[in-house]
DNA sequence: ATGATTAGTCAGCAG
DNA sequence: CTGCTGACTAATCAT
């Protein structure tokens, strides 16, 4: 019989090497069968593999992207800080204008 | 001769198991140390698909505690904005106030 | 020699 | 049957 090579024998439908096997032995059947079986299991296993690295990769990803969601509220919240800061300065002054103004009041009304 | 478990032989040092294996014939001794480096090898497999998976546990708690620290971040920030808006009503009425006082004054020094 | 890691093999489960 | 995954083995690399 004709060799047949493993990427022939991986690439073949099921249908396809059933023809190609037509009349053979039955054990012979069953050889070459194992071994596409066993062929399809190698390209498998490598594929389960690769799995597992690139859902690491995912992984490590989604945890670079929280980090730097985490540093962006970091900035944004120090911002607003600071911004809360300026305002209590902005307001200081203001109610010390408002208690200013109160007393003078207060004292014009004392002198009417 | 006596058949030695697979855990014990995994168990003796290379010393201990030279000793046991003092007048064996040069074959055996061949088959029992690749048996023992078999043993050896299957522990180190398990052990590395055992690490993948407790890396892969601390990548996604890691992940949690980040996400974590994400809301809790969100959450400060939702305060201190609503701050922000509470401290600007304040300003804004203390800025009516401030302006009416200004006009008030005007007006007085236009009559007199 | 020892331990870790990779690729291939088989068993066994899921669809 | 096809595809995937866990465990085992052998080969290989590093210490």
């Amino acid at each position: 019989m004709e060799e047949i090579s493993d990427d022939e024998l991986i690439g073949l439908s099921v249908k396809d090497l059933n023809k190609l096997l037509k009349g053979k032995d039955k054990a012979e059947v069953q050889i070459l069968k194992q071994r596409r079986r066993t062929l399809k299991n190698r390209g498998y296993a490598a594929n389960c593999r690769e799995k597992r690295l690139s859902q690491k990769d995912i992984l490590d990803n989604e945890k670079e992207q929280l980090e730097k969601e985490i540093h962006s509220l970091q900035a944004e919240n120090a911002k607003t800080q600071l911004e809360v800061g300026q305002m209590n300065q902005t307001y200081a002054a203001l109610l010390r204008f408002k208690s200013r103004q109160l007393q003078t009041q207060t004292v014009k009304s004392e002198v009417s």
